[in-house]
DNA sequence: AATGTCCTTAGGGTTTTCCCTAAAATTTGT
DNA sequence: ACAAATTTTAGGGAAAACCCTAAGGACATT
């Protein structure tokens, strides 16, 4: 019997992957985790052999932090990472910190358990979308454009110019703000448009507000 | 008998709503849509009373498209939002076209039968969290010392100027497209920022977004 | 017709943004 | 520990945005 862990916060969630798994006569649902440290919590007391871990759990960083401490703390411990994000970097990133699996929540049952049975006898599992992601992303086009939809991964000094950008500061303003030149500031504005792809400010703004980036 | 219809691309989630459901006596799932088209052909061939719609359905534009042509064809089925996104202005343009009802995807079965049940009685259903996030959306023009939040009217030119400067085209362009010189755009665009009290075209897409006066 | 208001069009000059190149500083991979 | 990639810091120059003043034209009211 395969014992699973399910890390979400979403409710919906938990409830369908549960739903999907019932059916099956090998794996069995023992432990529902809405919290990071409720997931610390059980995994001290209980015995688990697979965690399906929502990566955005609360957040992304959390959820790949909590990936690398489970993965580090308990190895035999196998982490399927879920999500509803069907970008290639975040897929890299969640395998280079452990996960042997990563799905799409739009996955089916049958993929579900696949990935389940998979990791939990070493190895990897990664769908046909997933594969497919990967084999796209192109390392020359990434910085551009990234697809419309994905957000493009900012550095600390990157997000800090943007929210001040979107609080109509000057570069002037932000440098001073900031303790460094304007010249700096000048830079990171355009690695923004760059990766964003975008011409100027203005769009540069509409598209980070879509992409709930800033509010 | 309530008749609900599930929008939602993401497997697990119809699962999971169902899961949610299946205790219920009064309130049963009819149909489980994947596709935007579905929805449309289900709806032309069944009565619905119900329809939780995945709001990024596949994509935010899409969602709200959706829901806004669900409501104009048949106003009998009332729309209930279902969404990751706890953002303010997100919410408010979903009310606008029609919703209402509107849950995050990390409601409770409580929540989610009552909003059901609440919407099929011509009400509306907002939980906890939701009218907080909207309480907390007060108006932010509080930076801006002109306007006090309140919609500027605008004259037909700097509607055309404002939509053409949220499409990233720059004053030179606008200039040709509208058969005018360059020194015209650039009044209507000082014009703009007046009216709206920024300083410049970051903070005049930011307000005027927030404003719904640009999609 | 006269008056006032608002929209539209402009000229000239300053500030800010944007683009090209490039070198330290920092992080990452092996 | 070293090499590679990424982030941060800059300089100079072209383009665009921004600010001031000002005048012609459309429209309603008296």
């Amino acid at each position: 019997m395969i014992r699973v862990l399910i890390a979400d916060d979403h409710n919906v969630f938990v409830e369908g992957i549960e739903s999907l798994i019932s059916g099956s006569l090998d794996i069995e649902v023992t432990e529902r985790c809405y919290t990071v440290q409720s997931v610390i919590e059980r995994l001290s007391q209980t015995t688990i052999d697979v965690i399906l871990l929502d990566i955005s759990f609360p957040c992304i960083e959390d959820g790949l932090g909590l990936c690398e401490y489970i993965v580090r703390t308990y190895p035999e411990t196998k982490v399927v990472a879920l999500t509803m994000h069907n970008d290639a970097s975040l897929i890299k990133r969640v395998v280079k910190k452990g996960a042997k699996g990563y799905l799409l929540k739009n996955t089916t049952k049958t993929e579900l358990l696949q990935a389940i049975q998979a990791v939990h006898h070493e190895k990897q599992y990664f769908n046909e979308s997933i594969t497919q992601i990967l084999l796209n992303d192109n390392p020359k086009t990434r910085r551009s454009t990234a697809g419309i939809g994905a957000k493009p991964h900012l550095s600390p000094r990157e997000s800090e110019v943007l929210t001040r950008i979107a609080q109509g500061l000057t570069t002037q303003q932000m440098a001073t703000q900031l303790f460094v030149s304007a010249k700096a500031i000048e830079f990171h504005r355009s690695s923004l448009l760059m990766k964003f792809g975008v011409p100027n400010t203005a769009l540069l703004i509409k598209t980070a507000m879509e992409m709930q980036m800033i509010d």
